[in-house]
DNA sequence: GCACCTCGAGTTCA
DNA sequence: CTCGAGGTGC
């Protein structure tokens, strides 16, 4: 503070910065130039001396702030305020027209009328997703997509990226999605650079892009020049339209891709996705695909979303690139549960940017199928661009005496004398031996995995190790290890040591519930599982002491999960385990769910609940434990009427079942009432 | 009893 | 990402 400002100088700050961020707008916006490069730089030098001078000047919103200061310790978590969705995909002209169908089935059935929605067509970058997020016109936050609903904040990065906007042209909340790429340009004088330093040079744009992003120092990012294509307005939006939304972005000075088009039925869809499979290469970013959006707002409320994504829009994808290879060997896996997979080992082969030289080939019925053999050569491509896919046999140039590729009875390593079995009816075959060394090594690699105990810094090899050396036997033995047990390793040093036992000690404090029920490997016990058996029992020793109908009672769990979680629970070995660990950890008990008054009820909805989408209304009343039926009878314990009540509260009258508001039904959701 | 969705498990490479 | 299996809703 301290030294006043001359007003000459503010009023000349306040004009270069309006100067430079006009630039920067019409560059990016507009797409037009009024500024050399020279003179550009010129003003932002002597915006950067004034404010040498006079740092209170300085807001985030100055040019100079692109370019952050310290690298971070680590990312910080971000949950997003608007769930960020993924497209559902399709691949061809028929999986299109099948969605232009349902969209307007839908949407006929709701609406009770004829309906024709008009769509756009978008080019589907193949970038990063990005989540901007504006406090009064102002950049605040920057994420990745993370899950959908928790992201990484990577705003430090972002920033410096010039087609982002600091402040928008009107000071409003919102929060925009968009894509940031890498052009193919800038890749190639990146890898120039590094191939003159003998570096290897980065396989493709997407790949750096996504690497630059989550950089945790800022100066990297801003060196590689990143690009932006903003496309949705999730937040603080009043359009009606996709069309009027793309607009309402530049408007607000985002950047904007010019490729798209307003498509009034699905053929003209299909025109502009053939007319891009041709064009796709020439530009310089890469383009995996059209996304194609009903626009009409009011339709795409109608439509809504499932558990995936919106029902209103659809990637389509162009061909994925394809490759042909031989295989030389195919050779099997086991996982943790005893479950027997068949890996196609290849001849190295570039594919997609990527030289891949294994692929999965699921089971046994898929080797059928596809009639792979040793020796065959097969046509390649990567799912979604990332995991390898057999996609047939090029019977043509299958060599002579080959045989039908015949499934093994055992596997070397699956305990016992190795033999492994398929059972009726399912598809995997199984080690045999359900307890053996390998199978118990296999769970140790998932106790400490980030899903369960997350423990960090201790992995497979760290597990190996240990176990080899008889340091442990089992889980509950992590827990005691000391430094001076570790140090005798090879290859640990007293560093490595250290941080092993810090790690173990860390993670054995405040377990919630959930993660311990996943690390402890019971059938069919993922984290979604593990989640709605905490939420209900609240304890484990309520989940111990719990019987199988209670527990097949449970809102997506059926009889087949109660089963092995019971057994499990009833188990002497296995509950000696358990016991052994608890001795050492602390467990987060959850909230437990059973106390709220709509357990076990059944309900009906009807009338519109302002506020809240019938699908979210299922949620909440799923989540506090009750049933939803669809109309309304004897069994029915209450029924939700919001406004405009349909005939169901009427029934509902008749038979003398009790009719509750919404403010009601939320109050007793949320286990008060 | 069947069509749908969700979950779990295994999957590749840099 | 893909598969199979389990669970739910009609």
């Amino acid at each position: 503070m301290g030294n006043t400002i001359p007003e000459n100088v503010r009023i000349r700050y306040e004009k270069l910065k309006k100067t430079v961020a006009h630039h920067r707008y019409l560059y990016h916006v507009e797409n037009t130039q009024t500024l050399s490069d020279e003179a550009l730089d010129s003003l932002k030098h002597e915006l950067a001396e004034i404010e040498r001078a006079y740092p209170s000047l300085i807001t985030p919103d100055s040019p100079t702030q692109r370019v952050a200061g310290a690298p971070l310790e680590q990312f910080q978590k971000v949950t997003h305020v608007v769930p960020q969705w993924s497209l559902n995909d399709a691949f061809t002209k028929e999986e299109l027209r099948e969605f232009h169908d349902r969209v307007t089935r839908v949407l006929s059935d709701e609406l009770g009328r004829a309906v024709s929605p008009t769509y756009t067509c978008e080019l589907k970058i193949d970038g990063l997703h990005i989540v901007l997020t504006y406090t009064e016109g102002l950049l605040t936050t920057a994420a990745t997509r993370g899950d959908g609903k928790v992201g990484e904040d990577v705003t430090h990065n972002i920033r410096t990226i010039e087609s982002v906007p600091l402040r928008l042209q009107e000071p409003v909340d919102c929060v925009a999605e968009g894509e940031v790429w890498l052009s193919k340009e800038q890749l190639e004088v990146i890898n120039a650079a590094r191939t003159k330093n003998g570096e290897a040079p980065y396989a493709n744009p997407r790949n750096l892009a996504a690497g630059t992003v989550r950089q945790l120092d800022p100066k990297v990012a801003a060196e590689r020049k990143l690009d932006t294509f903003m496309y949705d307005l999730s937040r603080g939006n009043t359009t009606d339209t996709q069309v009027d939304e793309l607009e309402r972005l530049k408007t607000l000075g985002f950047k904007v891709s010019g490729h798209w088009r307003h498509c009034n039925d699905i053929e003209e869809v299909l025109a502009f996705w053939e007319e891009w499979h041709e064009r796709k290469d020439h530009e310089d970013y890469q383009i995996d695909g059209v996304v194609v959006k009903v626009n009409e707002r009011t339709y795409q409320e109608t439509l809504g979303y499932t558990g995936k994504g919106p029902r209103f829009a659809i990637a389509l994808k162009f061909p994925a690139e394809q490759a042909t290879t031989v295989v030389e060997d195919i050779q099997l896996q086991v996982g943790r549960t005893g479950v027997v997979t068949p890996v196609a080992h290849l001849r190295p082969t570039l594919i997609a940017g990527s030289t891949v030289s294994r692929a999965t080939l699921h089971n046994e019925d898929q080797i059928n199928r596809l009639d792979v053999r040793i020796g065959d050569t097969v046509v390649l491509q990567k799912a979604g661009d990332i995991i390898p896919e057999v996609v047939e046999v090029v019977t043509e140039l299958r060599p002579k005496n080959t045989r039908r590729y015949h499934f093994p009875k055992t596997v070397d390593g699956c305990g016992g004398d190795g033999a492994i079995e398929r059972v009726p009816g399912e598809a995997a075959y199984r080690c045999v031996v359900r307890e053996s060394d390998f199978l118990h090594r296999q769970r140790l690699y998932h106790f400490v995995s980030k899903g369960a105990l997350n423990i960090d810094g201790v992995g497979p090899r760290i597990i190996d190790l240990l176990l080899d050396h008889q340091l442990i036997q089992d889980a509950a033995d992590l827990f005691t290890l000391e430094v001076g047990d570790l140090v005798d390793l090879p290859g640990v040093q007293e560093k490595a040591a250290l941080n092993i036992v810090n790690a173990i000690q860390h993670a054995k404090e405040h377990v919630p519930l959930y993660r311990l029920l996943v690390g402890l490997s019971i059938e069919h016990v993922g984290e979604e599982t593990a989640l709605l058996l905490a939420q209900r029992f609240g304890t484990l020793d309520a989940l111990r002491r719990a019987d199988r109908g209670t527990i097949a009672a449970i809102h997506g769990i059926g009889e087949a999960v109660a089963t092995a979680v019971y057994e499990w629970f009833h188990d002497q070995k296995q509950q000696r385990t358990l016991d052994a660990i608890l001795a050492h950890i602390t467990v987060e008990e959850a909230a437990s769910h059973t106390e709220t008054p709509l357990a076990g009820k059944t309900i009906v909805l009807t009338g519109s609940l302002d506020g809240m989408t019938r699908d979210e209304a299922k949620a909440c009343a799923r989540q506090a434990g009750a049933q939803i039926a669809s109309s309304v009878s004897k069994k029915t314990d209450f029924v939700v009427a919001g406004a405009d009540p349909g005939s169901k509260a009427d029934k509902a009258a008749e038979l003398g079942v009790p009719v509750i508001d919404k403010e009601a039904f939320l109050r007793m959701a949320s286990g008060s009432g």
